[in-house]
DNA sequence: CTAGGGTTAG
């Protein structure tokens, strides 16, 4: 069967299923929200239809930021020696030279003291500079030049004293000059607000906000922004939906800042239903709605209805920005779609973010996750500015194709130049050590990265230490590094080890760990059946009927193996065992490879010990979805193209060594990106070095 | 009088 991926089918096993869609849930949520509507259309009936039909005025533009830096008459810097230095500093900021300003300020503080007066523009100014450097420093000595030299503040530069204690994440300090505040505004509880909302404070912004709204009972569509951004990330729908009838009431539900935040909201809650309805509802979609809508069905994992929304996006006029095209990389990493992907990078240089640091990281990433490292690299060195997080996307890029040399050789460069590695390089460099056998080196740093580098390793870090000497072999030593461990041994680590007794057909030790990961996960359905497969193996006949009554009896089921692929810019999806009738030629063309292949020392693996599907039938390794989907775009693209396959299982001993082979005889690369890892086949060979 | 708000990458 070759079906063209209709809307949701390709998420049903690929994806997170965080949200679980509860039917009961949504239709509550739909028809509070219907209520929401039928309120806000009967609170301001006139103006909600002149939204409607999108003649909606447009809200104010912002004030330009120029202008109002003028020197404070009263109080110009009055020792002739230093005079035009407060008026230098804001004329560096206006030009955005921050370092040069907060230099400029170094000289006044060392060689004046608290002899010069600085005005209040000059402080405004300083406070922009510290604010652009995040200069913690600067902060420290802007305020206390502030307090010595005697200078009263008024509301307004109170204000933005927090504001630059906030924005530099100094939150102690900033709560402190709120409490201290012998008169608050609006803008002062906002301000305070959102510095507890970005430093993941929620429950105390909401705590926040409701002394707020009893004391001052006022609020505003920035109060509401920020208020939902904490609502976000509470992960929880009740709150939002509170906040979003007080904003209905409060007449600022339009807002265009309230709107964004609400859809963000609403698809971080888990209601993207509620999200839609968010944006359908907007009165003027700008460039950052799109993108949140976007991003929520990204969350969520609608691939192709994120894909699909962007070219209306596209279609509807709007701008696009770097955001945007983040996102549709990032999209298409997990669509496997190196058209798209390719249109996006395109899209990227032709809307001048050529250079954004972000979706420069989504390339990198996208290309080393698809069998293109050197694209990747390409990318990564042309970056004018990477971050730790380029790095970490292109060694993990490097190991995960079996060049860990050349992995170890990034990191070094990283280090010497001055880019600090965090636990996410480590993943990155200690898996590259595992997959390409440098155990040597891969200890060196796992011991040392905690005194060398001020990272503890986790247990993801264990996990690859697992796995590395799981490769080896060394079963007992991968044992005692879980049970040694200085914490509860996590899900991943017993899968390491799970994955090595696999490998090395260690059946006693396997069906331990299968038991321990079965006891901490006992809703995941891939559990069940690897454990059921391992009593099989062992003719514990007994033990694996019990599993599958529980099994039953939680109304689970055994879904099908599915592979994906990409083919003239359309997926197609294959199912394991189907033998209806336009598979004709696929398996006649399969069954040509598998006896070209045999020419080349392939003997059909009998079913592997612990394989992550279950297989009841003998003879149907030759119906693997894998197998179908690589014969398909075998017969279906000219003669050099790569092959790119996603599928929802761990591919299966014996696929794994049939499409190592077909690369040999056809000379394609083929490129799998299975349940647990990214298999790179060419001439023969695997990337993963016959190891997942 | 000024100031405070929403979306992206490993």
């Amino acid at each position: 069967m070759d079906v063209t991926l209709s809307p949701y089918q390709n998420t049903s096993v690929l994806e997170t299923t965080s949200f679980p869609s509860s039917d009961v849930k949504i239709f509550q949520q739909k028809s509070y929200l219907l209520n929401v509507r039928k309120h806000r259309a009967h609170a301001s009936g006139i103006r909600c239809s002149i939204a409607e039909h999108g003649l909606h005025p447009k809200p104010k533009p912002k004030p330009l930021k120029t202008g109002g830096y003028e020197v404070v008459k009263k109080e110009p810097d009055f020792k002739g020696s230093s005079s035009g230095l407060c008026g230098q500093i804001e004329k560096l900021v206006l030009c955005k030279r921050y370092r040069d300003a907060l230099e400029t300020f170094e000289i006044l503080e060392i060689e004046c003291q608290y002899d010069v007066i600085v005005g209040k523009s000059t402080y405004d100014a300083l406070v922009d500079a510290c604010i652009s450097l995040r200069s913690i420093r600067g902060v420290k000595r802007v305020f206390s030049y502030m307090v010595n030299s005697g200078f009263e503040p008024d509301l307004y530069l109170r204000n933005r004293m927090l504001l630059m204690h906030v924005k530099c994440g100094m939150m102690i300090d900033a709560r402190m000059l709120f409490d201290e505040m012998p008169e608050r505004n609006l803008v002062s509880w906002n301000t305070i607000i959102s510095g507890l909302v970005d430093s993941g404070d929620y429950m105390d912004a909401f705590r926040l906000f409701l002394i707020m709204w009893e004391e001052q009972s006022e609020a505003s569509s920035r109060t509401f922004a920020t208020m939902m951004r904490a609502s976000a990330g509470l992960e929880t729908i009740f709150p939002g939906q509170q906040l979003h009838a007080c904003a209905i009431k409060m007449d600022v539900s339009q807002d265009i800042f309230v709107s964004c935040a609400l859809i963000d909201m609403y698809s971080k809650c888990g209601s993207i239903e509620d999200a839609q309805c968010v944006f359908d509802v907007m009165p003027e979609k700008t460039t950052v709605g799109w993108n949140t809508i976007i991003a929520g069905y990204a969350l969520h994992g609608y691939s192709e209805e994120a894909l699909d929304l962007y070219y209306e996006m596209q279609d509807s006029g709007v701008r696009m920005d770097h955001f945007t095209f983040s996102m549709i990389v990032r999209i298409c990493t997990r669509l496997a779609s190196l058209e798209h992907a390719k249109q996006a990078h395109a899209g990227l240089v032709r809307h001048g973010f050529g250079l954004d640091i972000v979706a420069n990281t989504a390339l990198v990433d996208f290309y080393s996750k698809w069998g293109r490292i050197e694209d990747a690299r390409h990318v990564f060195e042309k970056m004018p500015l990477k971050n730790v997080i380029s790095w970490n996307a292109l060694i993990a890029g490097y190991g995960n194709h079996g060049r860990g040399i050349e992995a170890l050789e990034l990191f070094n460069r990283m280090i010497s130049e001055r880019m600090t590695p965090n636990h996410v390089t480590f993943l990155a460099v200690l898996s590259a050590c595992s997959y390409s056998g440098l155990s040597d080196q891969g200890w060196e740093i796992f011991e040392t990265m905690g005194a060398d580098f001020k990272v503890k390793p986790r247990a993801m870090h264990y996990a690859c230490m697992i796995e590395l000497l799981g490769r080896e072999g060394l079963l007992d030593e991968a044992f005692a590094l879980i049970r040694d461990a200085p914490f509860k041994p996590t899900v991943n680590m017993w899968a390491a080890l799970l994955t090595a007794c696999r490998v090395h057909k260690n059946l006693e030790l396997g069906k331990f760990a299968a038991e321990k990961i079965y006891g901490m996960e006992p809703e995941k359905l891939s559990n069940y059946v690897v454990l059921l497969n391992i009593y099989n193996s062992c003719g514990k006949r007994e033990e694996a009927a019990s599993v599958f009554h529980t099994l039953k009896k939680k109304g689970l089921r055994m879904l099908p193996a599915c592979t994906w692929i990409d083919v003239k810019k359309q997926q197609h999806m294959f199912i394991s065992g189907d033998k209806s009738k336009p598979q004709v030629q696929i398996i006649r063309n399969l069954k040509k490879l598998m006896s070209e292949i045999a020419n080349h020392g392939y003997v059909p693996k009998k079913n592997s010990l612990l394989p992550d599907v279950d297989e009841r039938e003998e003879q149907m390794s030759l119906y693997h979805s894998e197998k179908l989907a690589v014969s398909y775009g075998l017969i279906n693209t000219t003669n050099s193209t790569p092959l790119h396959l996603v599928q929802s299982h761990r591919i299966c001993d014996d696929c794994h060594l049939a499409v190592k082979l077909m690369t040999k005889v056809t000379g394609r690369v083929i490129v799998v990106r299975d349940a647990s890892r990214f298999h790179r086949f060419e001439d023969g060979k695997c990337s993963c070095g016959d190891y997942w």
